[in-house]
DNA sequence: GTGAAAGCGCTAACAG
DNA sequence: CTGTTAGCGCTTTCAC
């Protein structure tokens, strides 16, 4: 931010130092001055003085005065962190995009924005608290930090939280537990023995709900601590940087659970290059917000993530919002499974004998 | 688009309605009817009057009066399709974002909003032409239908276009001819004898510069015509469907330069279930928009799509033209060229008199 | 506790 | 051809 300069320039100042009124230059900046016949000279000298004193319209003043067709316009935003993946936010503004399509009417148009934060850093967010700009906002991908604000925080406009349970705003979230315990399950399941978490350092709320019902439910049924491997960040880079280097120290890996599907993509890679078959020797289980993860190879089972399905709420949720009409504080949505080749264990395990890693893993040293 | 309805409600309304002022109102729907001091009962009687009258605020009026800390606001806007892939929104969303960060300062600030419009319908996106809704705007995925009308419309604001030459308009492109050129020959160069391409039905500019000048090159080079398949869209699933069926008709295929790097996605899985190895029996040119690319098994070789360089010309073009300064009518991005495993054919071609498959598409029939 | 009234910056109807 | 002027819907100061 940088600090203030001088005040914003009118079209009443370009009239003074002109020397013309202000319905000149209003039409000359319209590009009305045709039907206004205003001399050619008169256009040229007021573009140069708009010009020249830096004029910036003030859309406000614009859209009050000539919004004479009565059309009202209805402003949203998205408010996501810079860091977050965009895929989610991408999702939510596609399914805003075409809500709001469809309850445009010749009168009322909506105005979708997206407004930017730094993960963890929401209060900061100049203009946020501000009760001029939005109608009703979709807020997603923040962190605990940014939770305990919004908790506190009275925003003036109405809201639905995507992912995070926030105390009195209307929240849509992936059904708790869900995701982490049936990957758990499916890794049990495909017969792993060392089955291992890999997330990011920075937990969401989601993605610590994962973590936490993945270890709970690997401890449950196997009596096992689960590996966990904390990845530097979500790219598929450190995922595999964090991958590689937690089997060069000896850890056993069967199968690996993606918190998120980035990481899932790294840790491909990984167990490729370390000679690791999929799902033979290692089975691996990611999330599936990733549209692709069918086309990886082998195709990735997912426990989705319910990205779609909780932008799917979320949109009618904050139109009901915007009427006034009564919302549950909370909306749970359970994700879908898709199991594909990445887990699916042959039963017959053919390379169990052969590989000595795979052999070192299954046995879970 | 429902019909219109009955005229917006104001805060008069709800004043007269309920018997109080109109500062009574608004204290009381700015939440600071604390301060002053208005009867319990009164803010009761005015929440509920606004909800059952359905009243909506007016933000351009809220802002105008509000504005008095002379805070200005710079409504910036990315123009795209529904249709088109979220990623370079994405990309572009992302660079503007920090971009008006950083131009951020005490008394301005900006909003970045998107819009969509139907591939090719960009005329009937209702309010494009308002003079009060933006100080500037990216335009992005168009059609050729969609150039041909904003070649001829006068949009009311300052526009830099992303990957369309426009007459008139500021715009960035991929250096034409390059990526379907530097694809051909890496093709050849692998020792392809059956380059083939595939796009979608929808050709948008830079589709069909980069599919002209693929087929120009493989004629000139190689004296044959390249082949051409063409996907109904440009899913996986769709372009792997228009390869399967490509193939099953006979057509030989030893090189594959795939115009969106979703096709390429496709491809690779359809050449798996064939049995066809990647490079070995089939080379694979991607366009590398994909952050992926290099993560695919094998590493997708990429002429890369321009557009992160794109984006990151476009949106200080787009700052220059806000401050009313000169700007190029057209910049040219190179994009840089990844090769990758996916066309790094050995030389010594192991499986060339092994696979039948293979052997027919080397040969050229 | 509450109302009256003055504009925010701009456009457009109207009067020269 | 050009200027004057009345608001658009709202917030806020000031007066009661």
């Amino acid at each position: 931010m940088k600090p203030a300069s001088r005040p914003p320039v009118t079209i009443y100042e370009i009239a003074h130092h002109v020397g013309v009124s202000t319905a000149a230059v209003s039409s000359v900046l319209a590009n009305r001055h045709v039907e206004r016949r205003i001399a050619p000279a008169t256009v040229e000298r007021i573009r140069q003085a708009a010009h020249a004193l830096g004029y910036v319209p003030n859309m406000a003043g614009r859209r009050l005065r000539s919004q004479r067709a009565a059309t009202r316009q209805i402003d949203l935003a998205i408010l996501t962190s810079f860091e977050a993946p965009l895929p989610l936010v991408g999702q939510a503004l596609h399914a805003l995009q075409r809500a709001v399509e469809v309850q445009s009417t010749a009168d009322t148009r909506y105005a979708v924005a997206i407004e930017m934060f730094h993960a963890g850093r929401i209060r900061e967010k100049a203009g946020l608290l501000d009760a001029d700009r939005y109608h009703g906002v979709i807020i997603t991908n923040t962190l605990p930090e940014d939770d305990r604000f919004l908790a506190e925080a009275s925003l003036p406009y109405p809201a639905v939280i995507l992912g995070r349970r926030i105390a009195g705003r209307c929240c849509v979230l992936e059904a708790p537990e869900f995701v982490g315990r049936r990957s758990a399950e499916i890794l049990i399941e495909s017969g792993c023995r060392a089955p291992t978490v890999i997330h990011g350092r920075l937990l969401t709320h989601t993605t610590a709900d994962r973590l936490d019902a993945f270890c709970r439910t690997i401890r449950e049924r196997t009596r096992r601590e689960p590996g966990v491997i904390v990845s530097d960040g979500l790219h598929p880079h450190q995922a595999a940087a964090a991958l590689e280097q937690h089997c060069a120290h000896g850890h056993p890996v069967d199968g690996l659970f993606a918190v998120t599907d980035s990481l899932a993509i790294g840790a491909y890679r990984v167990l490729r290059s370390l000679g690791r078959r999929i799902p033979a020797d290692v089975a691996v289980v990611g999330v599936g917000d990733h549209e692709l993860a069918e086309f990886f190879d082998p195709a990735l089972t997912t426990v989705a993530g319910a990205n779609e399905a909780m932008v799917a709420e979320a949109v009618p949720l904050l139109f009901r919002l915007l009427r006034g009409e009564p919302v549950p504080p909370e909306v749970l949505v359970v994700p879908p499974v898709f199991l594909r080749e990445s887990t699916r264990r042959p039963r017959s395990q053919p390379s169990a004998g052969k590989d000595p890693a795979a052999r070192r893993a299954r046995t879970g040293r």
